[in-house]
DNA sequence: TCGATTGTCTAGCGGTGCTAGGATCGCGGC
DNA sequence: GCCGCGATCCTAGCACCGCTAGACAATCGA
């Protein structure tokens, strides 16, 4: 049993490979240089290589996509827990979430501008989204407001920092302006 | 100068064609489907023609980005026109902000989501693009609160609408409960 | 040691955006 | 009315894309 166990373990291992590499190379060229081929050529395997771990391209953004989910859901909650009272954890959140967004634009992309073949907002969505989606939640949570639910306030504050995170980035928004902005959300969206 | 004056007359006219073709097309099957193969069969000319107007399909889809502005900047002033009182004008532009984006899908990608070539919140951003930053400004400028820039005030309660329109049609927000985050988000974003 | 299975690669399909170069059409001057 | 010429358009092809069939080699169990 050893010898299939340790081809298990170098499959996954160039499994890790590719989604990494995809990734790098998607952060340092855009999503549009990683075509299968250089994706082959960087991991020093043909390309069949590649369909005999991910069903195609849309498998390996996908995959992409839930690493930085993890990732993320790591990261808000970090600065979630380092900051005092309701109203400098939401800062913090929010802060955080646009960070993530700035420094991984690609990963970024994946998770929600690309098609990685993920289902969203139903059972069969994989842990890791709702995992990012309930780091969110357990921070925006406490400041609803009465009689609004949790999950719908959640919503909003997301839509909201995911329209400045992309708006910014695609240059429809000066990016002079952008932390006055996270404040004035702050500030009227969270019941402090 | 009758005859140059025809032949211009044409070319301005196959242009819009090949304009409200490629619009067609995509609100039909997608911007995937738009290939300049299939956009230049639908026109009947061939392919080079397409390069004789446009420098490539980038601008193409920066036409129709244009010309959505445009519609979009109409459609956000009517709705506004329609209401009595700030509330209620606030309410109807975010109704029918989210309204174009889903009845118009394919525009509103070309406008905010694919890159369409075009310079945005800077001195050289087309007409039409401003236009339809103003249109917002026009009824969200007398709901931003005291002491809160207009134009601030505006650039987050559009990423937020934004977030809404893009998070909900990519299946990342569950369509069920559109209506109640608009009212929420106007509620808390808006002072009345 | 041999046969079978697993794994990998080469080569190629139909498609993409874009362009070079030749053919054809219609204009203005004689 | 005819003809040369410039504008206009098309055919054919480039390099690249995602993806796959089938040949080949390496490794395993008997």
């Amino acid at each position: 049993m050893s010898v299939q166990e340790r081809k298990e373990r170098e499959r996954a291992g160039r499994e890790r490979l590719i989604v990494a590499t995809a990734r790098e190379l998607a952060e340092q060229q855009g999503w549009d240089a990683v075509t299968t081929r250089r994706l082959a050529e960087r991991i020093e395997y043909s390309q069949p290589v590649l369909y005999s771990h991910f069903r195609g391209k849309r498998e390996i953004i996908g995959a992409v996509a839930l690493l930085g989910a993890a990732e993320m859901a790591a990261e808000l909650r970090a600065a979630a827990r380092a900051a005092d009272g309701p109203r400098a954890r939401v800062t913090a959140l929010a802060r955080a979430y646009l960070d993530f967004a700035e420094r991984n634009p690609a990963v970024y992309d994946a998770m929600f501008q690309l098609d990685g073949g993920l289902a969203f907002a139903q059972e069969d969505t994989p842990e890791p989204l709702k995992d990012a989606f309930a780091a969110l939640l357990e921070t925006l949570g406490e400041v609803a407001g009465e009689g609004v639910h949790p999950g719908l306030f959640t919503e909003v504050f997301w839509a909201a920092l995911h329209g400045l995170a992309t708006l910014t980035r695609a240059g429809r928004q000066p990016p002079a302006d952008a932390e006055r902005r996270v404040e004035l959300l702050v500030d009227r969206l969270a019941v402090l």
